[in-house]
RNA sequence: GGGGUCUUAGCUCAGCUGGGAGAGCAUCUGCCUUACAAGCAGAGGGUCAUAGGUUCGAGCCCUAUAGGCCCCACCA
């Protein structure tokens, strides 16, 4: 029965082994079936440019502790995979590769880049795939699915149908963020705003005269951060309420430059405290401008090509870059006297968050999704808990969006991505949207079309993962079963790109909500608190950390010490940690077993019920705290408390289980005289360590798998056992307290040994004397581990202090005396000194006690449970103290 | 400008609905005790940012202040 187990965890060894087994008995995988309860997570799907980075690894951890434990508590735990097509990242690592081939996207066309673009994917886009696999994620890989395959388009084309038909997509003309760049339009919330350092340019246009003249003795000053703007300006704007402009407003200004008349409006959006209380107003490159020019319907004239050069519009500058403009527009203002002055100013820049560069807003036909009525149910789902946030205060975030929400601009101007299914009519332009090229236009007759040339935004797509993945459109089995989702999870720096538009997605095209729980979580930081980075090559390497110490250290330490939803820092110190204790866990292990030959298998199977009359007092206690951690653990785990829960586990595997209860039973388990209490020993070991891993096990698969499948032989795979229950039976209140009593007794003693610099090998004898029976009782019964425990070479149990030296070391316990004669070693000065510091601590214990029982207030007002208990703990010190007392009384 | 969050032991952080301050690492002292030195036994170390308030009772709830971080808005 025993087994030969390496001294030292190795994960190296096993990792790959158990993760291939489990592939292969197709533990991951879910089929529906109505006889059980489904439960299950949709992957957030990573890019397929990505690398495992810790913000993955922290995010695959969470999900496969929930399904692991959910599929162990008799679920049909479904954990969806799959990944992204990644739009823009993923054709901006294309060009990059192509231009390395000296090749350029224009010159390869549409259907040679997209071909290339196939290419690559197939290539590298199972590189996450693998990696995900290494931390132990128990996804359905047979289900795995990926953004622009098959299913997923016809759901994306449906959807664009539907809601283009519902009147809720359209085109229109509308001031976008633009990349120069990427070339390509960007949504609002892919604008990143940077601070820079920056100019205020101070600059005066000048009047036009009643007799038209242009003045040269009347301006109007005021200051801008980009004047290369000024060749689209059609008006000036002031406040209707400011007293030094009221006069002005319908005058006419000469733009210079370009010797355009413009009219000086009345505008409230205008800060009249600030700089001049003058705005340029430049339509076609701000938005603010551009809804201004639409209130006073002012012409808007576009003065920039797509890679922000200036274009026809802007008279001699055409041709020139924006920044070179700029200067120039500068320096002729200068000469023709129109700069007043240049001030330093920072500013926040807005900036693509894919590329870095500063986006030029722009008037475009682009696709919009209109959203006023289609965020109401994911307002409403949210604010009255049917999609719970976790944490809570996420929702604050939330809202912040739902209620400020603007169209969303999905039209990108991009190759890799859903081509937008609508068809212009070659002969009159109309547009058709449909799921296919049209084969006659509705409105001349006309039989030639052609395809919109832009792709959806990324987030389109995946909007709609929790049912496409699941088959939508088809209304498959698996649709029904699985949907809505449980739970998702993923960081709070994306709510805004994909939890909300997922939210309002499910609603609209399912009627219901995608899942029921949101669980956020943080980034991770590195261990100067500083956000990872590829540019400041601070990102520490899931992989590597694997490598070095396993898989299930690094999700330990990615699952304790933080909070939810708040950001950790990723300390190297805490994965030895981590390491260390999946060690600890192996090596108790390897400690049962090489002790279970002492009994049969046969004993080892027995019930609860059949062991009973065997089990000793510290067997029942060990069987009660873990019947407690059991309950807690799994009330933790069911409020997504899992940090809390498996610091728990670790707490009471480590203490409890190792540094008390195997020590206790080693004694035992060394004499040969009792065979029950061997199995008794045995089979308390045996089964709490099963406990003990199966609760581990969602959180440090690997290794509780190794060790479970060298335990016994009775189940295949922890993976598919049954998550612990609490069990009435098996609290054992009297034990719990007894062993107490005990460890008081064995830490006292440890104590004042270790005080004495007495060492370990050195045995003295200990008397215990108390004149309570059932003290002694719990003493006697413990005699043997107490011994081994407390360094004691034997033990007197007894009423009176008859037999013991005068001069003994004396250690205070509830309802009990220890006394230790060390004799020679025996120091009475210090030994009074060392009592006295024990009879303050008790003083003024009673004090505290005495002071909160003797308030009138707290009597009448506290829960009686909390009165009874400090009365206890009166009663306790207050007899400890006499003990003290008695002893120093004794000493002299 | 609006919102969020953090400030707890030397360091990194827990502390769930208010009821005697915790962990890991680091430090100090002993131990290679036949599962584990990636270990064992002990020890030191905190007016829980500051000031008020609510309460019988506050690390936790409320208000204000200071400092750090983040998100949103973007006043040209």
């Amino acid at each position: 029965m025993s087994k030969e187990l390496a001294k030292n965890y190795d994960p190296k060894q096993i990792e790959d082994r158990i993760y291939n087994n489990w592939m292969e008995k197709k533990y991951f995988h879910a089929e529906v079936d109505h006889s059980k309860t489904p439960f299950t997570i949709v992957i957030p799907p990573p890019n397929i440019t990505g690398q495992l980075h810790m913000g993955h690894a922290l995010d695959e951890t969470m999900q496969d502790i929930l399904i692991r434990y959910k599929r162990m508590q008799g679920y049909n735990a479904l954990w969806q995979p799959g990944t992204d097509h990644a739009s823009i990242a993923t054709e901006v690592r294309i060009i990059a590769k192509l231009k390395e081939e000296g090749i350029d996207k224009n010159e390869l066309g549409r259907e040679g880049f997209l071909k290339r673009a196939w290419e690559w994917k197939e290539e590298y886009g199972g590189t996450i795939v693998n990696q995900l696999k290494k931390l132990g994620s128990s996804c359905d890989w047979d289900r795995e699915r990926f953004t622009m395959d098959e299913g997923c388009n016809k759901a994306v084309t449906e959807v664009f149908c539907k809601m283009h038909e519902k009147g809720w997509i359209y085109k229109g003309s509308r001031i976008i963020n633009w990349c120069p760049v990427c070339n390509t339009s960007i949504s609002d919330a892919e604008v990143e705003y940077e601070e820079q350092a920056g100019h205020f340019w101070h600059i005066k246009y000048p009047f036009i005269e009643d007799d038209g003249t242009v003045s040269t003795t009347r301006f109007i000053e005021f200051a801008t951060t980009r004047p290369e703007t000024m060749l689209g300006d059609t008006a000036v704007a002031v406040n209707p309420e400011d007293d030094r402009y009221k006069d002005l407003i319908g005058k006419k200004l000469m733009l210079p430059l370009m010797n355009r008349e413009l009219p000086i409006v009345a505008d409230s959006y205008v800060d009249m405290e600030f700089g001049t209380g003058v705005v340029k107003i430049t339509p076609a490159h701000d938005p603010n401008d551009f809804e201004v020019g639409k209130r006073h319907n002012l012409p808007e004239i576009n003065i920039m090509n797509d890679d922000a050069t200036i274009n026809e519009n802007g008279g001699k500058f055409a041709g020139m870059d924006r920044y070179e403009a700029r200067a120039a527009i500068v320096k002729e203002l200068d000469e023709m006297g129109l700069l007043v002055k240049i001030e330093d100013h920072t500013h926040n820049v807005g900036t693509h968050d894919r590329c870095g560069t500063t986006i030029e807003p722009m008037i475009k036909k682009q696709w919009f999704v209109k959203m006023d009525e289609l965020i109401k149910p994911a307002v409403k789902a949210v604010k009255e808990g049917d999609i719970q946030l976790i944490p809570k205060r996420m929702e604050k975030t939330y809202f912040n969006w739902t209620d400020n929400i603007r169209d969303w601009c999905i039209s990108r101007q991009l190759w890799w991505g859903h081509r937008i299914p609508a068809y212009y009519c070659d002969a009159c332009g109309e547009t058709v949207v449909a799921a296919g090229m049209p084969e006659k236009c509705p409105k001349c007759g006309g039989t030639h079309f052609t395809q919109d040339p832009d792709t959806l935004d990324t987030w389109f797509s995946s909007a709609l993962w929790p049912f496409s993945t699941l088959g939508w459109p088809e209304q498959t089995e698996e649709l029904k079963y699985f949907y809505p989702t449980d739970v998702l999870v993923t960081g709070y720096d994306i709510i805004f790109f994909w939890v909300i538009r997922m939210i309002f997605s499910g609603f609209e095209q399912m009627g219901e909500r995608p899942f029921k729980t949101v669980l956020f979580h943080g980034l991770v930081r590195d261990e100067q608190g500083r956000k990872m980075s590829k540019s400041l090559g601070n990102g520490i390497d899931p992989l590597e950390i694997i490598d070095k110490y396993g898989a299930d250290a690094l999700r330990l330490t990615l699952i304790t010490g933080n909070a939810p939803g708040n950001d950790m820092r990723f300390v190297n110190a805490r994965v030895e940690n981590s390491r260390n204790f999946a060690n600890k866990v192996w090596n108790a292990s390897r400690f049962i077993m090489m002790n279970m030959e002492k009994v049969s298998e046969e004993d080892l199977r027995l019930t609860f019920d059949e062991v009973a009359d065997k089990l000793e007092p510290v067997d029942k206690w060990i069987l009660s705290k873990f019947n407690t951690l059991v309950k807690e653990v799994t009330d933790n785990m069911d409020s997504f408390e899992l940090g809390i829960a498996v610091q728990k586990v670790y707490d009471f595997i480590w203490e409890s289980f190792c540094d008390w209860y195997i020590e206790m039973v080693k004694p035992r388990l060394y004499a040969t005289d009792s065979h029950d209490s061997h199995i008794a020993a045995l089979w308390t070991l045996k089964n709490v360590l099963i406990g003990g891993l199966k609760l581990l096990h969602p959180y440090m698969p690997f290794v509780t798998e190794e060790i479970f499948m060298n335990l016994q032989s009775d189940e295949e795979s922890i993976m598919i056992s049954d998550w612990p229950v609490y069990r009435e039976e098996l609290a054992f209140t009297a034990e719990e307290q007894a062993i107490e009593t005990i460890q008081a007794a064995v830490r006292g003693i440890r104590n004042v040994r270790t005080q004495m610099n007495v060492a370990p090998s050195r045995k003295a004898a200990v008397y215990v004397v108390s004149d309570k029976d059932e003290v002694r009782k719990i003493f006697t019964e413990g005699q043997v581990f107490f011994a081994s425990l407390a360094y004691a070479s034997d033990v007197h149990v007894q009423t009176d202090k008859s037999g013991i030296a005068d001069d003994a070391v004396s250690v205070v316990i509830p309802d009990a005396t220890v006394y230790i004669p060390f004799a020679e070693l025996v120091d009475i000065s210090a030994e009074i000194e060392r009592l006295k510091g024990e009879e303050a601590k008790l003083i003024k214990e009673i004090e505290r006690s005495n002071g909160m029982l003797g308030n009138e207030k707290f009597i009448s007002k506290a829960p009686e449970s909390k009165v009874n208990e400090e009365k206890e703990k009166l009663q306790k010190y207050t007899q400890m103290l006499e003990q003290v007392r008695e002893r120093l009384g004794q000493l002299g």
